[in-house]
DNA sequence: AATGAATGAGAATTCATTCAT
DNA sequence: CATGAATGAATTCTCATTCAT
């Protein structure tokens, strides 16, 4: 089998989405991806069928990475702690990977994804809940779960932007963003 | 901020481009929003001379009605009440005004805006939060006050969107939103 | 009402059509029709809205025009010439128009036409056979009748390719065509 | 004439072509013809060097086969039935080789012939007319004889069409186009 | 040879904006 | 001013052919 198709090659392809998407917005062309991948116009679509396919499957990507960044990190002398553990091995990983995480929030308020991609995300942060509900702090509160889900996700996202655009305070904002979320999950 | 006199027909061309855009997204033809509007593709262009300028100020239009929604109902016989009513107002305002709402947040979410129009989107909130702070409630947080508005803009966001999808619960999470703000902006 | 869209241009666009496949088969580009036909790449979209819609209307336009070259030439002082002059109108108009001719049947033999387009290509020379039919020749013969017409049909093109290749021995081809059909329609 | 040694895997992807055109048209992808033969896209070109000479090589392999199925039947008690025996094994190879004939069809009005290619397949017939004027039938007419031959050439692919198109009916059609034929070569 | 990924010149169509009427 | 046809650059995707392995 000659030149056999690199998972490289493809990985360089997601990659230079995420540069062009960063740069250009989603209307990044799929001309100027190729070009930043260093490959042919026609390359592209030996890897993603549609320029609709290439968007989905970096968000999965993303949002996988996004979610691993936080997994491994739930340890800690007591509950608090875990979870604080786990809050900012996740929003440093974002204020880091800026272009990452301003990508993935492109593409979530864009019309390109598919109901499954969508799921996907949203299926990403669902266990590390459970790990927190079931193992790392008792939930103290009477919310609807999905919401307190969501509201969390919220805060997140707000504090890795607010730390992105302040490395000079990152810290700052990461420890209010935490406290802010403490403060909702334990009752009070 | 805002514009000199607007006449009949730009309003009927925002009240267009609103209801274009929540239907086919930001994609949304001019010349579907001048047919949406009643008149020619042309003359869309003698009121709004880009079709970013058009967005932009729809954004600004209907931030400003947002906010009116609230300013006027920060009233109640005690802070609590007081900011209850104001909550209440708001997130109702989405609920009802579902395509307003979706519209705010895709124009939030493009490249399309303006530092202006996404200042004066900022700005639209802040008298609101000045108003709290000084006459309302006394705030009871050590957060940097910027980062606490931007989270109570995300809280507030989150619990629209779940209202709107499901209108049976939407008191359900108007007041789990209000919950929310609450616990965030008083000493537990 | 400015600029309307004017029929000229319409029928510049299907005389460029016809030119450009001519010349260039069926592969010619919307691109060069429209170069040919005078106007924007995009100008053509206005008029037919896509390519496809643009050779079928072609088809059409062109075989009426076909058929209404023999349709006012049935006359004569008996049967025989009066097949025979509709017969020398039909052969003639295509041996003068041969890029026309061509051009039918280019399309005929492409994938590009519709049900309905082809339909009405066959239903145009079906009042001719109904004419014959009924009033000019009694028909002596007892093949069924489709068929008929279609040998009739694929003689009258092979004629018009000779005549068109061959103009020197047009009147050759053509009365030798002509026996042909005579020699098929009546009882021998 | 043909080509040296055909090996087995030209043939194959002759049939392959064959059997995509039948399927798909003249647009058929090389790489999907080269899949139908069970090779690599590559490996079709070491055999055709371009798409064109795969077309033209399959065009006249199979006008070849199509004038073998006729040549060998010419025989009979007398005239007529010599030449009806020969059209029977003519049309009926195309009715149950309607792949094949469908794309001798496609190809002949194609662009893609050359000139050799065409003259190559006029040819195929022509030696059986010269068989059939010197041996089998006198001609009594007056045509010329090329356009004789075209017509009964046009003739037949009509015949073989409906027969096709109506297995039901096939032996009605043929026997038909037969006395057409007839009509046309006998003086009446 | 065989493989199939890589190439890049098109091709049809879209759409913000202009401008003749 | 209003109209809507005209414009043409831009975009995604295709495919015959090449070439590294």
């Amino acid at each position: 089998m000659a030149r056999p198709k690199s998972n490289d090659k493809r990985n360089n392809i997601l990659a230079a989405c995420k540069v062009v998407i960063a740069r250009d917005g989603l209307n990044a062309t799929t001309a100027d991806i190729a070009k930043e991948a260093g490959i042919a116009t026609g390359s592209l679509f030996t890897y993603f069928p549609t320029k609709t396919d290439l968007l989905n499957e970096l968000y999965v990507v993303l949002k996988t990475e996004m979610t691993a960044a936080l997994t491994d990190k739930l340890s800690g002398k007591n509950n608090r702690e875990k979870l604080h553990n786990g809050w900012a091995a996740w929003t440093d990983w974002a204020a880091i990977n800026t272009e990452k995480h301003v990508v993935i929030e492109l593409l979530r308020n864009s019309d390109q994804l598919t109901k499954e991609s969508r799921a996907f995300g949203d299926a990403a942060i669902k266990p590390v809940f459970d790990l927190i509900n079931a193992n790392v702090v008792k939930l103290e509160t009477n919310y609807p779960n999905d919401f307190l889900y969501e509201l969390i996700d919220a805060i997140s996202i707000k504090t890795m932007d607010k730390m992105a655009a302040r490395p000079d305070k990152a810290a700052e904002y990461r420890e209010a963003g935490f406290e802010t979320v403490w403060k909702i999950i334990t009752k009070g």
